[in-house]
DNA sequence: TTTGTTGGCCAACGTCTGTTGACTTGAGGA
DNA sequence: TCCTCAAGTCAACAGACGTTGGCCAACAAA
């Protein structure tokens, strides 16, 4: 638990700054003067911190994942009945894009990775790394194969369309309802 | 039927180039020069033809909507029996991402969509005008309104993850087997 | 008190962007 | 044949971008 310098602190100014420009314009629209005069800075400093604007991107990425890696995507899902696991996923997605905090990671990673090629191979690995190996912990790895690409075509489907597109009828329901309505689509996969 | 004067094919070639350019890349990455180039043609008349970029990214899309607007985003679904509905769908929807010509209207509106509000905008409209009465023709305008949206995230999910991101276990599939996989879970949200 | 290091600012670079206006070409009607 | 007007080129603008390097102030170690 090193003291908070004075450098540490601004680091993480420039880092909170980063982290909400991403989530909310995306890589290419977010700039290093924005980034920099919201955290109330020279651009130069963000170069110096972070090299470039990529590198700033890479650490924004980072600075969301520094929790246990277990349940960063999925939580552990073999405890879980098989009659309840479409539910546990929808409620888990959700909670954590509507969670206090909210995590922005994953909206930094979706609103960039639909343009930028980098941010699309970042989730690319994310799905290889984290979301397959917890369904097939649960389903075998030859059943999670076939079936986890379809659970992710659903459940980004769910934040494209409430958390970025805001297409009405969809932020138009609550919580609770949104995951009693799309468990059972997500259950109808997960049988396949 | 106006004979193609001169001004009429530099004008198409500039629409073409356009569209492939927003569709690869997106609205903020692409640029006039670029388009220009691809159309052999200098920057300055895209302007004259289009006015500014955005009325070039407007025009883009307007062009891959002049056919009859019926079947433009759904087909007829009234002739279609209730219990391949959700089958229709999907085949439909894939088939408009790969025909023969693929239709890149939506991936222009898609890649854009969710970095531009304009084009959020766009989107937001064309469900409300076309997606929406499609659905309220076969299942009453009270189910449609529940449902619809939950589809909406079903189906652009899967674009999201095929053609956008392009996750290898979602692009991995071939065509038939995607919509024998995914038509299972329309059909769950249909049924709520 | 001097010295070295750290955190920070300022000014500029080269490049790219959308956009504008003036100039040139070429074909078709009088 | 000349004239006109549409189609197209060229050069430049003003601003924003990522990035760089030099300079300054403060503070800790010597």
């Amino acid at each position: 638990m090193a003291t908070t310098s004075r450098s540490d602190q601004t680091r993480a100014a420039i880092l909170r700054a980063a982290r909400e420009r991403f989530a909310a314009h995306g890589y290419e629209l977010t700039t290093i003067r924005a980034v920099a005069a919201d955290a109330s800075i020279d651009p130069s400093m963000v170069m110096r911190y972070f090299g470039s604007k990529q590198g700033l991107f890479d650490a924004a990425l980072a600075a969301a994942q520094d929790a246990p890696e277990v349940d960063l995507y999925l939580p552990d899902l073999t405890a879980v009945p098989a009659d309840q696991l479409a539910e546990t996923l929808v409620r888990h997605f959700v909670q954590r894009w509507e969670g206090d905090p909210v995590d922005d990671a994953l909206l930094v990673l979706l609103r960039s990775a639909v343009t930028n090629e980098q941010a699309a191979t970042r989730m690319r690995e994310i799905f290889v790394t984290q979301v397959f190996p917890a369904l097939a912990a649960v389903l075998g790895p030859e059943r999670a194969a076939g079936v986890a690409g379809l659970i992710a075509s659903q459940l980004l489907g769910l934040a494209l369309t409430r958390y970025l597109l805001r297409l009405p009828p969809v932020t138009a329901l609550d919580r609770a309802a949104l995951i009693a309505a799309y468990a059972p689509a997500v259950a109808a996969v997960l049988r396949a």
